[in-house]
DNA sequence: ACGTGTGAACCGATTCACAGCA
DNA sequence: TGCTGTGAATCGGTTCACACGT
């Protein structure tokens, strides 16, 4: 019976975040035979402290064995818990170009359980051409396939141009959630997730740095 | 003679991220013929707030009028000179995949003045291919092309297997800056700035935030 | 002794509240 | 009056210091 680990109601942000790095890490781990671990050793890759780790899981429950550390395998399946990987959460892909395609075939997205299962563009060019497994679809019947599938999430591709329209049309059929690779800042609901990939700023970010330093 | 413009001598790390998307927004203004703004009227597009903007800039100096707003011209020379994005940035690409292929034909760097300028892969089939302007090299040659050209910024999009070889070789080369895309934790000298785009696991954290609300 | 779990102290960044200038 | 610029208050998140279990 999977009863609701959350012991503590607030879990800030970064925590979550940092959770899918953990299972990475844990992961790892456990291909490489590793039974026990302390928050010590496996901070030593990630780089974050060793009571950054164990406040964080402290947020959802007591996994550890003071004096000992985790048992890998056991940490492993409560973040699996937490963060719903085992089940299989299928995605939209929206624009099939250079970097859509990329993603498409982006091996990744496995590790979390997370599939792109379909994918629309509107280039007759593209349309139907197979890429992987997906078949591109075309973007007219995209609110009908999505609401159908019962798609919650997608992930953005198509020119800045188009970003802002497509991504209320996603809205409207049904999507919850965005990766957004287009360089805009998307106004949606608030009841819709957004997450940004800006690339050329997350660039000039590191340059602006690495320039002051 | 370009003065420094630098007010205050600690500048918060999130403020000097979000310079790039403000010059991203007053250039879309100055497109659009609008020669004055407001903090508020700017903020409508990014999601920042009108206090936020202000405060970020005023790290730098003082740009606004009261009663007015600000010279959009104005005030995108000043950030261009904050960011240096005046002089074009020479960057390596490692890995000609297809996430690398893509990030070779992303015409989004160019918004910044960062220009990719050579390309490595170690794959046979790849090394000598044009992409775009660019023509692969043999990954072999890298080391010394990227100290002679005396380039410091690599976009790293190398199969996470070698990620962490290859850049420990990077640093060697004199690389600086590094863009990952690789899942995983680089694991290098304080002196080198790295910067994730983890894709997979930012959509994790987004379902994860859907989940919860 | 060792390593976890956690309230309290701290720190960076955001927001408030308002002074100052057009 | 309108909008900028900024010290002070606040907030979210990290780190410290240590109690607790094995």
């Amino acid at each position: 019976m999977t009863k609701s680990i959350i012991k503590s109601n607030y879990i800030p942000q970064e925590t979550a975040r940092r959770l899918s790095l953990y299972l990475r890490g844990l992961r790892n781990l456990k291909q490489d035979k590793i039974l026990t671990v302390s928050s010590q050793q496996i901070t030593r890759f990630l780089n974050i402290t060793s009571v950054q780790f164990r406040k964080d899981l402290s947020y959802f429950g007591e996994f550890g064995k003071r004096g000992v550390g985790y048992d890998v395998e056991v940490l492993i399946n409560e973040i699996e818990k937490i963060l719903g990987t085992n089940v299989l959460r299928e995605i939209a892909l929206v624009g099939a170009g250079k970097l859509g395609s990329a993603l498409l075939a982006y091996p990744g997205f496995l590790e979390f359980n997370l599939k792109i299962c379909v994918a629309f563009d509107n280039a007759k060019t593209k349309i139907g051409k197979l890429c992987g497994p997906i078949k591109i679809e075309d973007s007219k019947n995209m609110r009908s396939a999505i609401k159908k599938r019962g798609i919650k999430i997608a992930v953005l591709c198509v020119p800045l141009e188009y970003a802002q329209k497509i991504s209320e049309l996603l809205v409207r059929s049904g999507i919850r959630a965005i990766l957004n690779f287009a360089p805009i800042n998307l106004v949606l609901p608030k009841r819709v997730f957004v997450s940004n990939v800006d690339m050329a700023s997350e660039l000039e970010g590191l340059i602006y740095k690495l320039s002051r330093k």
